[in-house]
RNA sequence: GCGCGGUUAGCUCAGUGGUAGAGCAUCGCUUUUACACAGCGAGGGUCGGGAGUUCAAAUCUCUCACCGCGCACCA
């Protein structure tokens, strides 16, 4: 027996030594591959977020997607795994702001160059320390192929979409209502807001005749009409006049409308129309135009107060300035004072929009932003909706499709401006007149109105925007060889957290530019939580470090307890405990190992007469194991593995041999079975393969890696 | 409001028509030369309640209860 088997299994001795030997091979790349292999399988990495370490969630996509990969390698496939980072346009800004916040800095303070440099460093020092930490899980992609969403190419083939999309009139720049968040100061898309219940005072205020409802008090001084249902008997009369009401800044005037939106059941029936502090009431504004001012802004981008429009009235200078809930109190009591207030409901429950990074309730803003269209036809989203309905994507697990079919019904417009430094900048220029000009470069002159002060937009793209892209844009689309050989992808395998911001994105994105779906099948991982159910998270200290546990129990060991009883979708409960189990399983399979090398040595393999039983046994497992891999049922596969290597090959068939030696029989177990568990635990199989005899005899020669699966 | 799930052993979960499973945990025995990071064995579930389809239901249908998640501009 060599002398570096020794008991019991040690991960730290053999695992750095064996990803070394197959990132030196060259396997990793599919171009190095036999040339006989021609059919391709290829995965694009979902890219992690260079801006931390990597944790668990990581390890998961790692772990299904290494399986895969190795899986179709060893069936003789053109395997090409595709690695990649993420700038992570405003998650990084977030990180980043806390990190400046430390340091008693603040970006709001820092030139925009001189930021973007530091925040480049910081990316680009995170990317390498991610790199080394994928290697360590035993990532078995084309580092020669690695992406980054700011290189160069990848910037272009965006600018390229953007400049496609605008030409063809599906990305627009307009004033409209924004969820803006006061702290990060700048806007988010819907699905960047979480909605949060929450209790509140509901105010019935007086206006003159009308007794109206609403939360937000401070609102007030923004009003430009009071609003009720066409059909209410109760304001028939008021509808189109003026009526007299008092405020806090004194005596005014306001117009009652008719709008169907209104509800006649809520509240009195009528409501206050303030139009630059209210997506509802923008709507509404919309709708009448003719008839009512424009938005009034009384709130400014800091959630502050802002009265200056009515300086000359009284009592403005008492609110400017106040944060919009300080306001609301204080309000509050002067309208009590004024008499101005008729009840107070003081628990009326509804969801308020928030920034789903702080949880700062958002200020709705009237800003011009750029969108994507989604609601024109034909749109973006009917392409997709098209294309999944025909089955072109299939998802896993299949019940995911009527989720997001849900969600492309509902679909409004994406904006795609954020007011943000880290990111890929906006190319859009502006002179003064009304001409917009797409193009990377800053253009000479105007060629509307010939003016030379050309300003490019402040504002970067949606860090999903360019992501969205992410397939088609690491292959080189349009002229890339790659894009030619490899795209459409197999597989995009990913959490589920992101089937909106990103999957949705990328199926619309990849149709709408190359005309063909960007990967045939969508697999999303759940989130992991601890033992007990719960998220994991810094603040629970419950936080499981993947290259920690990797470095106590081996990388295998860890990939193994993120496989088995996990199903896609569902959430991914692990625990240490669980862990420590499969690493006593990758000690079993040394162990066997050691067993198996030593009959081999006591009696050299020759022919004895077959055991039908058994063999039948191990072709039924290769079978169920290839087919559960096909149709990616991942922890069924691990799942079979295990027991039938422990509770089977070691219980049963190696104690039977101690009493009856078949040591041929021996090592066609021992070679199929290490060749099955090559996906899910590649570094003791690697190790294991390389002492193991040959069939014929004499030391296996080739990496386990590019092994051919075993028949079945 | 619309949509999607879940409810199986103490815990975490597999199992989708044919006599209830795994890991961990618990208890007992065994230091037998691959392995004590082990072996052998034990306990433990009327598969959320009810109804239906079927020769047969954890599995299909309906219904109720509870839990979770997603989407959503009701002031």
């Amino acid at each position: 027996m060599p002398s570096d088997f020794d008991k019991p299994y040690d991960p730290k001795a053999v695992e750095p030594e064996i990803y070394e030997k197959w990132e030196k091979s060259g396997f990793f790349n599919p171009d190095k591959l036999p040339k006989k292999w021609t059919k391709t399988f290829t995965i694009i990495m979902p890219p992690p977020n260079a801006n931390g370490a990597l944790h668990i969630g990581h390890a998961v996509f790692v772990t299904l997607e290494d399986i895969m990969t190795r899986f179709e390698r060893m069936r003789g496939k053109k395997t090409l795994w595709l690695p990649g980072a993420d700038h992570a346009g405003f998650e990084t800004q977030v990180v980043f702001d806390k990190k400046l916040e430390k340091e008693g800095r603040s970006r709001f303070k820092i030139p925009r160059e001189e930021l973007y440099k530091e925040m480049l460093s910081f990316t680009l020092e995170n990317k390498k320390i991610m790199e080394t930490q994928l290697r360590k899980l035993g990532a078995s992609c084309d580092w020669s192929r690695e992406k980054f969403t700011l290189d160069p190419e990848i910037i272009t083939t965006v600018y390229d979409t953007f400049k496609k999309l605008y030409g063809d009139g599906l990305v627009y720049r307009e004033n409209k209502i924004v969820n803006w968040c006061t702290k990060h100061q700048t806007t988010l898309s819907d699905l960047e807001v979480k909605y949060v219940e929450r209790k509140d005072p509901l105010y019935y205020i007086r206006y003159g005749p009308v007794t109206l409802a609403t939360v937000r008090l401070e609102t007030k001084f923004g009003d430009t009409a009071v609003a009720v249902n066409p059909k209410d008997k109760r304001y028939k009369n008021l509808v189109g006049k003026e009526i007299e009401i008092k405020t806090l800044l004194g005596p005014a005037k306001i117009k009652v409308i008719a709008d169907g939106a209104v509800d006649q059941k809520f509240g009195t029936g009528a409501v206050k129309v303030t139009p630059a502090h209210d997506p509802n009431d923008f709507e509404i504004w919309k709708r009448h135009k003719d008839e009512i001012p424009g938005p009034r802004v009384v709130i400014d981008q800091y959630g502050r107060m802002d009265l200056r429009e009515f300086w000359d009235r009284p009592n403005s200078k008492k609110y400017h300035g106040l944060k919009v809930m300080e306001a609301r109190k204080i309000m509050e009591e002067d309208m009590q004072k004024e008499g101005l207030m008729v009840k107070i409901d003081p628990d009326y429950a509804h969801a308020v929009a928030t920034c789903y990074k702080c949880g700062t309730i958002l200020e709705p803003r009237i800003l011009p932003q750029w969108f994507v269209r989604m609601t024109a036809k034909p749109s973006l989203r009917d392409l997709a909706v098209r294309a999944v309905k025909k089955g072109e994507v299939k998802f896993i697990p299949a019940r995911t499709e009527k989720i997001f079919m849900h969600w492309m019904k509902n679909l409004r417009d994406w904006n795609i401006s954020r007011q943000i430094v880290w990111g890929i900048r906006i190319p859009a220029w502006y002179c003064g007149c009304a001409e917009i000009i797409v193009s990377p470069d800053p253009p000479a002159k105007c060629p509307k109105c010939g003016s030379k002060n050309l300003v490019q937009d402040p504002d970067v793209f949606d860090t999903w925007f360019s992501s969205g892209q992410w397939p088609f844009a690491t292959l080189g689309y349009p002229n890339g060889k790659d894009f030619k050989t490899f795209y459409p992808t197999d597989v995009m395998e990913t959490g589920h957290d992101i089937l909106f911001f990103w999957v949705a994105r990328m199926i619309m994105l990849g149709l709408y530019r190359t005309g063909k779906i960007p990967f045939r099948t969508v697999y999303l991982h759940g989130l992991v939580r601890d033992k007990d159910r719960q998220k994991m998270s810094k603040s629970k200290d419950n936080v499981i470090d993947p290259l920690g546990v990797a470095e106590l129990y081996g990388t295998d060991a860890l990939r193994l307890a993120l496989v088995i009883g996990n199903t896609a979708g569902n959430d991914i409960i692990i625990s240490e405990e669980k862990i420590r189990g499969y690493r006593n399983f990758a000690n079993k399979i040394w162990n066997a190992t050691r067993f198996v090398l030593q009959e081999i040595k006591k009696s050299p393999p020759k022919a004895e007469k077959s055991d039908k039983i058994k063999l039948g046994k191990l072709k039924r497992l290769v079978k169920e194991t290839t087919r559960d891999l096909e149709s990616h049922r991942f922890h069924h596969a691990a799942e079979h593995l295990y027991h039938f290597f422990w509770h089977y090959y070691a219980d049963k068939v190696i104690e039977e041999m101690k009493k009856k030696p078949n040591p041929l029989l021996l090592l066609e177990f021992h070679r199929t079975l290490i060749k099955l568990l090559h996906p899910f635990l590649p570094h003791i199989t690697e190790k294991i393969w390389e002492e193991l005899p040959g069939p014929a005899g004499g030391k296996n020669k080739k990496l386990l890696m590019i092994e051919s699966w075993p028949k079945p």
